[in-house]
DNA sequence: GATGAATGAGACTTCATTCAT
DNA sequence: GATGAATGAAGTCTCATTCAT
């Protein structure tokens, strides 16, 4: 099936970048043999190496954007709900994720050269929206007070948020990803109540 | 004067990034015109691009590390240095930061393409150094509690900065750096108190 | 029947011919779509593009070169005759003609690639043939006088034959099929009596 | 000097051609070695293949047209003009000829991939020009008479002329360039009495 | 027998690097 | 020391050909 084939293209990008190289300098000699096809296959499905890392990159955020609604159910309250997000970026991060790209200058550098502008503003629309929903989980269910700007909140949860990942890819600062996590919920709880 | 040339052409590459594009795809051509010399004039300096890429981020990084280090004299206070270092992370980053550079996932892949990971190791000690310089002030005039432990403050510092720069990244939140930096000031005196 | 499904693929070749496409950049996938066939089923009867090339063009030039042959009956007379070849090379020329193509130095150098010189060298000689063919008919009716030499006469018939060809090839002259073949009659027959 | 560069690739693509090699399927590498640089210094002088293949054709057109009108002084007379012309053309042949490539179908649909419309469309009328300023001085001198159409006049000298070239490019037909500059001129005269 | 997805040889093109001026 | 024309290694992409279905 052709979109079988579109991702299996994509997932042999993903394991390269795992292994630590960047999306810019991929060779499409390599991307083949990641994912197991020849060179010329990859022309059958993509019209040119830009289309396949603009692609694969649009296919991860939306994998990834996917997996965090998911956890967006908060059937065991919203602190329970914000550590697995936090879990479940802590995974992402060890892979190739789009949202960590989104939330650094440089990733957004990166990104431009292959997407649009408009479709950059969009994405960031929907990851503020997903931050809204979190907070609106928290304000119901009391877990942080009312009383701030939704900026400020949103300040703050973005904050935790990328501190959370900087810490946990950064083993000089020896904390384990649990107490990043309780730090993380404690910081926000705190400076939200 | 050997040196002057050198940093020269760190500004040559500097500009160019500051305009927008990413250090892995620029041309040696371009380089030399943006610096006003020749092309093969860059190699009466540097071995090679790769070199000159490399030189420049350390260059860059130790300029930014110590335009910071000039910032911690705090002779109006921990508030008002804190807001100093912040405007100047935001001048950094409208730049091109290496700071913002370590900060993020991305950035750190993109730059391990250069520097050694014993290098950068070292500069990521002395990032949290010049944190842990930061947290002293702050606890010595009283403006944070001291019941906290040093990776808790540390990770808050870090929050918050990283929101920071992420909002003057972002116009689509809406804020002006100064509210941000109120914001970033108020959570974190509120989530060590 | 095998010989069908290979006229099949000639007919597609001539199609695209016709549309203005030259022969030596043909993909053999359009090929195989514009005469119905899937790709793989070109090898099924050829073992290679350039074979089908060179057949298509030998099929062609007998196809054509057979059709001049019938026109040879001259039930009507000479000038009949020699009109309704001139007519059946205007229709040639708007498809695809190897006899134009053996006329110009141009077309020898293409067709160089795909027939060997001997093979080039006979087509030659069939083409003279036809040509003293018509002379002779022409000789008999007394329609050209006999006293110039053999040599001379084929000059001045492919002379009227390739200006013929390039009237009707070439709007910016003006001149309808008709008038034309009034001139080359004309000439023909001023130049030889 | 710039330009000099640029005649040196042509003349090195014409070589090619001389050799009986086509336009089409020349090799970048192949017009590289041809004129005696480097594969890369053609893209110093030229964006891309076909920019060469089409200045190159721009080049020699106006090499040859410009070598066909300075022998339109006619000091000697029409006849002694004209059998240089002819001298000219026989050179051109044996070279590589824009001219014969106007002349004929499958030269203009070669063309046809390079150069726009336009510009054939142009160069044809120079063409004619050229071909009315030679009839024109063969009227002055009464070498033929006037009283014939223009168009008539146009359709026996491109005959001859195309004869005159099929004639030299084709030596089964076993008469020497001489000869058929004689049954040219013999041609025209007889016809345009 | 017919097909078209898969392939890789080989083409075009870029650009870091060299070196004669 | 400064230069930029020249270069060729290496990358992207095309397309004739194969072969499993």
């Amino acid at each position: 099936m052709n979109e079988d084939k579109k991702v299996q293209v994509y997932l042999g990008v993903i394991s390269l970048v795992q292994q630590g190289r960047s999306m810019n300098d991929l060779k499409v000699s390599e991307i083949a043999q990641a994912c197991g096809i020849g060179k010329g296959t990859c022309y059958e499905y993509f019209s040119s190496k830009e289309e396949i890392i603009r692609e694969t990159l649009m296919y991860t955020f939306h994998k990834e954007f996917d997996s965090f609604c998911d956890l967006l159910q908060f059937d065991q309250g919203f602190e329970a709900g914000f550590r697995q997000i936090l879990t479940a970026m802590e995974k992402a991060l060890s892979q190739f994720s789009p949202f960590q790209t989104l939330l650094s200058s440089v990733g957004k550098r990166e990104l431009k050269q292959y997407v649009s502008e408009e479709i950059m503003e969009n994405i960031m629309l929907q990851m503020i929206q997903l931050i809204d929903v979190l907070l609106d989980q928290a304000l119901q269910e009391g877990w942080i007070q009312p009383q701030h700007p939704r900026e400020y909140q949103r300040f703050l949860l973005i904050g935790v948020m990328e501190a959370y990942c900087f810490q946990i890819t950064n083993p000089q600062l020896k904390i384990s990803a649990e107490q990043a996590a309780d730090y993380a919920c404690q910081g926000l709880q705190k400076a939200l109540s």
